[in-house]
DNA sequence: AATTATAGTTAGGTTACCCTAACTTTTTAT
DNA sequence: ATAAAAAGTTAGGGTAACCTAACTATAATT
């Protein structure tokens, strides 16, 4: 059985590897994501080697096993389905999700998570658009587009967003850039980056930085 | 705010307590409930007291404070939401529910546990017939009666358990003696104190032991 | 009232997870 | 190629929550 921490460890390697397509981590790079020093790190590292959930040697990076990948997916599926309960039936903002399920994720026990993902009619998408890996632990890294990438005059609907954050999801629902919302690119701004969009009939100015960190598929009506 | 120790410590202090009519505890009790030793209740004591949360003087018994009060009374609001939850919607039989509540019950979140309690139409007693203290932690300890002190000829209904252990669970299903239930007091074997019961139809034999933890109340159909 | 039993306390030890400070290895940039 | 920067490690500490063993105070029993 895995202590809160050692989960919290295993999905963070995930989230910085698997997740960005990148085989392995670094100690500092870990750390620096789950607001530790590097030296507690290193401890926990040790453990988890012990336990063979991961594979690091000295001075070398770190790579998660097959079984560590299995538990990471667990947690990792437990925190959607709980931020998609929360969502749907007890109508939480999509900023204030994460935060809750990040406690209820370790909550260890195989019949409540089947009955959610039952209760919840076996949902594939969290909030915010991210896949939920099934109870096999089967987990598809979908390739995704962000808003920054598509071209001039054509239409894209929201899937997801990057960032997590409360803050970028305030900012996100205030723009009016939700999930499904329909957006067409209007021109670019070589200066600083910025992209004019049009939603929901309005034209405004986003940053780079902001479109990013949304998701988009090429909407049906080009 | 409290640690997952600190509020179990509180609840257990509760049930030894006020849910008992009891004015207070002794260290030994305390351990022996928890399952730790004495050694370990006295350093928590120590951090209760510095809390305010708890009375106690040195070789005196323990009297818990209004606000550890009412810290314990959310605690036991949210096992009991909790339970309710499982029971209801995710169909846990009222056996399982004690287990996972008891993970549930340490998750910090206000808007979860109200939404929670609107989600489920604010239940006044969970699946075992225990009272559920409101937002305001208001707590009504209703004078309950166990089927052993009931009346030979007369009808009762089953509105609660006072045990809620598993195994002693899954005996009052097989029996048949379930949130409800209908029973006739036949008779009383003096002997051993062994009643004799009609339910569903059906006459059997239960221990007074059995009895003493089964609540009911005086049925309407007499 | 004295003795024994029970209840409660104290001292010192363990483990998990965090820290700082000093160090070593690897990488990067001149 | 070497020096500086970045990354990673080790040693030694702290706190929370547990433990055992030895102790003291209170309660119960003869």
């Amino acid at each position: 059985m895995l202590s809160i921490s050692e989960e919290n460890y295993l999905k963070a390697l995930i989230h910085l590897t698997m997740e960005k397509g990148i085989p392995d981590a670094g100690t500092n790079e870990l750390a620096t994501f789950l607001n530790v020093k590097p030296a507690t790190v290193n401890e926990m590292l040790k453990k988890l080697k012990e336990k063979k959930l991961i594979d690091h040697k000295k001075y070398g990076r770190i790579t998660v096993t097959a079984s560590g990948k299995k538990l990471a997916l667990e947690v990792i599926r437990k925190h959607r389905l709980w931020e998609t309960f929360l969502f749907e039936k007890l109508h939480f903002t999509w900023d204030e999700v994460h935060e809750v399920a990040e406690q209820l994720e370790h909550i260890k026990s195989k019949k409540l998570i089947d009955q959610l993902d039952r209760f919840l009619g076996f949902p594939s998408v969290d909030p915010h658009g991210e896949l939920i890996p099934n109870a096999k632990g089967e987990f598809k890294i979908k390739a995704k587009m962000t808003l920054n990438e598509g071209s001039i005059g054509h239409r894209y609907t929201v899937i997801g967003v990057k960032d997590d954050s409360s803050s970028f999801l305030q900012y996100v629902d205030k723009v009016g850039c939700t999930m499904g919302a329909k957006i067409k690119l209007i021109s670019h701004q070589s200066f600083d980056d910025a992209l004019e969009i049009e939603i929901k009939k309005l034209r405004l100015l986003v940053s780079s930085k902001f479109a990013e960190n949304i998701y988009v598929e090429a909407s049906a009506l080009n």
